[in-house]
DNA sequence: GATCATAGTCGTCTGCCTGACGATAAACAG
DNA sequence: CTGTTTATCGTCAGGCAGACGACTATGATC
């Protein structure tokens, strides 16, 4: 059949943005609360519109500021900021009730921040421990409702797209220095296996845990200082390493 | 701001299509001759619209089937088509000369096909050896251009596409039993190893194969019968068995 | 200030898995 | 019958992870 511009159906196109960190032990996503319909009042992930002559990433990467302040790190340009990868793309029709549209989700993971106000409104947008976002998971519920919080499900497919983005991140520490992406500049060895705790959600052996990231070249550097900043022994301070990924992975303890 | 349904840009979404297969010890990719312009008599990956109606998936399936006559197995269904996945979406301004496209790519993993010859026209589709298609890879060339083939870069931004395709194959059969969607329904352990061995490139130790994929609880299902296809000893035939992620993992001989 | 609790760090031991590789088995080609 | 090819089974040493003991260095409590 021969070319036809003007046949192509016209699809409005979104980012949505699973934006993780790791806040009182516990992996949190960050999520609005949507002001009008559909939805109204339903938390849902930041998002919104690519612009006409904006790359998907750049679209992602300026939501995520418009949202959060958070500003996105190169891939040189360590620790300046936030890890943004593309995650999926979600285009069921129907997944909006208003029109066609097609949205790239991307995962964000980023260091605890002092508070998501920046650029809206102040309780509009929040932390939100993933347990209380999502059902417990492929172990289907037996026992009575375990689910913390006030949940209704998240706007959309959102409650989806965050599924996949946790299970991303999760995956994703196990093979790679990303969790790193989500300690300040400067962390201990004991801040980073509390993250691997808390996205995983498991506990660690901090004897093998420790043996496992200071053995493992490239991942951990010693920036010289100590700090005590749970109590107890001072712990040597680190920096992220130039490795990108873990070879052997840091293996999830049996499902 | 409030909500003007008005008022968001249109784009056109398409799937493009990295299909890949072993033939001939040697990792595979489908190409279509591009007809028209832009880039006019240059391969590129099969791809289509997505219709206004039609989810991504269905739209990369139908497309496949279009192109290739191949089915995709659904989940419980299994082996009597081609794995199918969403790969990344691509939605560089200007990646298409003509107009803004954001296209959703897939990536199908089939078994060796007769002929990719279905619905369309016969010498315009054709299976390549991926080296021919891509440079050689992260490993930047010193030597003098040993690229096997007659290659032009694919149209578009495909070269990159079928890239991340390729990689994408290359790392999910590490951890998952994936290599079994490049057999035939029954296929001996030789012939899964030849899939490996194709896909990375590399040599593998026949013994240590067998030893590490017989080993595997659920990777395998022996089928009772046993075959001669490369002269040489019986082999037995196994069926692919129900596990899908293979802990611990196919390791990938260095790098 | 002594004692306790909390964290961090270093070691040891055992078992599993992998890579290297020898040996045997079962077909086919001359 | 002999050599070639592929399949399959075994052996052995090294590396790594899990379990866990021991010691260190801080703050908290009495």
């Amino acid at each position: 059949m021969p070319y036809d511009p003007s046949a192509f159906p016209p699809f409005a196109v979104t980012v949505d943005l699973v934006v993780l960190t790791v806040r009182r032990h516990a992996l949190c996503a960050l999520v609005v609360r949507r002001g009008e319909p559909p939805y109204q009042g339903r938390w849902a992930l930041p998002g919104g519109f690519v612009r006409i002559d904006e790359d998907l990433g750049a679209a992602a990467a300026r939501e995520l500021t418009e949202e959060t302040g958070l500003h996105v790190q190169g891939p040189d340009d360590r620790h300046t900021g936030a890890h943004l990868e593309q995650l999926a793309t979600y285009g069921d029709p129907g997944r909006d009730p208003r029109m066609r549209v097609v949205s790239v989700a991307h995962l964000v993971l980023a260091p605890d921040l002092p508070a998501p106000t920046a650029g809206g409104d102040a309780d509009s947008v929040r932390w939100a421990p993933v347990d209380t976002l999502l059902p417990p998971g492929p172990p289907s519920g037996d026992g009575p409702d375990r689910s913390g919080g006030q949940s209704a499900p998240l706007a959309f497919d959102h409650s989806r797209i965050l599924a996949d983005g946790v299970e991303r991140a999760r995956s994703k520490i196990e093979y790679s220095s990303l969790a790193t992406a989500f300690c300040p500049p400067e962390f201990t060895v004991g801040e980073l296996r509390r993250v691997y705790e808390a996205v995983w959600g498991v506990a660690l052996d901090p004897r093998n845990f420790h043996r496992k990231v200071t053995g493992t070249p490239g991942f951990l550097v010693p920036t010289g200082g100590t700090t005590t900043r749970q109590g107890g022994r001072p712990a040597q301070l680190f920096r992220a390493g130039g490795a990108t990924v873990l070879n052997p992975p840091m293996l999830r303890p049996e499902v």
